[in-house]
DNA sequence: CAGAATCCACGGTGATACTG
DNA sequence: CAGTATCACCGTGGATTCTG
């Protein structure tokens, strides 16, 4: 916690309505198809899903194996690199749960 | 990290361009006026500034004391809750500053 | 000094339809 | 199945001006 604010590129990777969400999935489950995250995150759109998708791929967090079949099937799991945000993920999930009570999820409107 | 996705309490608390710079000098320097974060933080605008120490203030993470003089002093502080933040901003830190050579800071833009 | 009040631009998100 | 392609919305953030 020294001089400059470092923490931005964490939460830049996090920050996204569903990037955590999906980052949360792929981590419980080691590997996930399209169609899995989508039954997973029922509300998602599948352009986001794949929009997100191709961020974390660019971020070389995730990694996407194509399997030339057909139909389709697309499997995506966690690189080495993206298991180091696991202890992250932890700790902001620890938080969450302890104080779910508290703050009721709702972003503050200016009156 | 059990069933359910908790960790967005804890983002939407730091997303916003810069709730968490803001948390972090606050941290640093345990109290702060608006005016000196205002120096801290250069290209912020007095509006962002304001409404996102609202937002911090009706999330019980910062309280605000207004000194009845003239001029106007108001200063602000962590709340004890507000400290229960500092693990998750430590880590963020830690993890930013590890990576910071990997992650150059863009937002991947579908092409 | 520490804001409140507007007005406005932009980009992230959503809905829908189409494709290899 | 696993995506693209368009279009439209609307909330966040920025610039500016005014106030106690």
């Amino acid at each position: 916690m020294s001089i400059p604010c470092k923490a931005n590129e964490v939460l830049e990777l996090l920050t996204g309505k569903w990037k955590h969400i999906i980052l949360y999935h792929i981590m419980e489950h080691e590997t996930l198809r399209f169609s899995e995250l989508q039954k997973l995150i029922p509300n998602i759109t599948k352009k986001m899903l794949t929009t997100h998708l191709r961020e974390f791929e660019h971020n070389q967090i995730i990694s996407r194996k194509i399997y030339p079949s057909v139909p389709p099937k697309v499997e995506y799991t966690l690189t080495d690199y993206g298991k180091e945000l696991k202890p992250i993920m932890e700790t902001l999930h620890e938080w969450g749960d302890q104080h779910a009570k508290r703050d009721n999820g709702d972003r503050y409107i200016v009156p």
